[in-house]
DNA sequence: GTGAAAGCGCTAACAC
DNA sequence: GTGTTAGCGCTTTCAC
């Protein structure tokens, strides 16, 4: 562990003073071309590696992008990742992930340790738990860009990503009807999430626009995790609902009604139908492949990316939040397409 | 954005010096509890937000720990993930996660970000592409504590934590030969690839135990994703080779030799068995689930973390690297398990 | 086009 | 037990 390469031993070698060098470093206009050759040069021969934290202090501009999802091990989490990363890596950022796990007081903690960190700005989707927005305030408070995604709140004035899942919800849930399913299930979270009000009220708008009567008991809440799903579809053939069909708010919670449906041997697609949200991965590894409300992931870690740079570039001349709402795609797999024959023998 | 509260306005408010603040805070027991909690009081009262960077450039200690994987999304780098945060998050370290998305060049850029960021060491799954060490041993020259996992090599004197493939091999192997699995396939990978070469020879040395004779023709190399699974698996069926049972060097090869399977009507676990490598959260949902061999992705995180503890505490004492090899264990599910009346029609 | 000088906020060796 | 002092390596204002 040699002795470090500071500008200084630079400028020493070139009889040049430090601050001409980290002018040069920067490519600064004021410096000669000449100069600014030498020293690039000077710089890799002597091995010279930026100390980016003395950087950081002195500017007050770390380089450094925050990231905070529930759990990077998830599609739709990692593709957002993705997309962040292509953006931010271009314009110079190095993105810093971290996992609240879907735990307030680990999301806690984390604000608090990309604040001290330093981060010029942080993308969040905040974890399930989370009610109060005290720490992100703290984070608009000391200037640092805030841009949510995916879940989103009115209680804090910044900058949004999220898709139309009003729109997604109704496309599936009409998607569905066009198949002749007739009595279609909701699987749905808290409804103070405004994502899952708002895929409640897409199925619910789709069914009214085809004459369809909207019945409360078809209504599922839960976590919608696999045993939710599970539970939910367990006490949908217990009471004898006679469903033929489900819209389910996240994946997980599609894939234990399945699960349920190939124990009672009820046959998917043909006697029920079943789209999901959220594009993992196993959705297409199950039997029957599961149709499901894409959510143009990368999309939207891109344009939250940009976000962060127009905000950080307005600097000064107050920055208005924006919120940008992309459209999903409906991704139809075997799921819920009722082959011709088989619709027949029912 | 008012100004911050820096150690030097608690110092004024309290009439004390900076220094002891600065001690005050970091809980050193030169200074008095009742000037301690005065401080820290004081601290809260302003609303102190310590500069991290600040005490970073100063101490030449970031506190934070940097993580390069191929990729967050996937369960076994995500919870190794997650093994390393637990231990890190203890110690008072953040981790700054980085994805290579198994590239070579942006390994390289992450290396170089995490030195520039100052991390005070650097966990890595390194990328299917690395050949060259070069980016690692600039990282070992400045002094920062490297430790490896899952892929390992001898080209680098650094700790790493493996699971021990090659018991994992046997384990599944002669699993099936257990079930009465007469000829048994391999899929593998890149044999420079050390994981791959000690899954190779589990497998050839649990048939060999078990008096099978190991036949070249039955091993199929390619890069493991659901394509190559499938391709291999046609090549099978193509052939003609009357193979009966798989163990694949990975979870998506194992997927796409099941998706084949099924295509051409073969009845698994009844006429054919397979068993994967690594416990993706897909395959306990696929019909039949899949048997696999789980590699304790968290106790690897927790395992790295803690080498790396170990390794900044050994600070001057020429720390001398560690191999850690953990078991891995066999989890079976429906895809390999025979049943008694089902073995009987065949 | 380059230099001089100041200091970002903190820590730590050395005093006493 | 607390203060003094001197920077960590860099950027940046103000000179000329």
């Amino acid at each position: 562990m040699k002795k470090k390469t500071t500008i200084h031993d630079i400028a020493e070698n070139l009889h040049v003073t430090a601050s001409t060098v980290s002018r040069a470093l920067n490519n600064n206009p004021r410096i000669s071309l000449k100069t600014r050759k030498l020293v690039q040069q000077a710089a890799i021969k002597l091995n010279y590696q930026p100390n980016n934290i003395a950087a950081a202090l002195r500017s007050g501009k770390s380089n450094i992008l925050g990231i905070i999802v529930p759990t990077a091990d998830r599609s739709f989490f990692s593709s957002v990742i993705y997309g962040i990363e292509e953006i931010a890596n271009t314009a110079g950022f190095n993105v810093m992930i971290c996992q609240s796990h879907d735990n307030y007081e680990n999301e806690v903690d984390k604000v608090q340790a990309l604040l001290n960190a330093g981060v010029d700005g942080v993308i969040v989707s905040y974890a399930k738990e989370t009610k109060d927005f005290k720490h992100f305030k703290k984070l608009i408070n000391n200037g640092t860009p805030l841009i949510l995604f995916d879940r989103s709140t009115n209680e804090l004035e910044v900058s949004q990503v999220v898709i139309d899942d009003y729109l997604g919800s109704y496309m599936a849930t009409e998607h569905l009807i066009s198949q002749g399913y007739l009595r279609i299930a909701h699987f749905t979270s808290n409804a103070k999430i405004s994502i899952y009000k708002d895929r409640l009220r897409g199925y619910q708008e789709a069914l009214e626009a085809h004459g369809i009567p909207f019945d409360e008991e078809l209504i599922f809440e839960s976590n919608l995790q696999l045993e939710d799903g599970r539970a939910s579809m367990l006490e949908i053939l217990g009471k004898g609902l006679k469903v033929d069909a489900l819209v389910s708010a996240s994946a997980m919670g599609a894939m234990g009604a399945m699960q349920v449906l190939k124990e009672h041997k009820i046959k998917i697609p043909d006697q029920f139908g079943i789209v999901g949200f959220a594009n993992e991965t196993f959705m297409s590894f199950t039997d029957p492949p599961l149709s499901t409300v894409e959510q143009h992931s990368k999309r939207i870690g891109n344009s939250a990316a940009e976000l962060f740079l127009q905000e950080i570039a307005s600097s000064q001349s107050k920055f208005i939040p924006q919120k940008i709402v992309l459209k999903p795609e409906l991704i139809i797999r075997e799921s819920s397409v009722r082959t011709g024959e088989e619709l027949k023998k029912i």
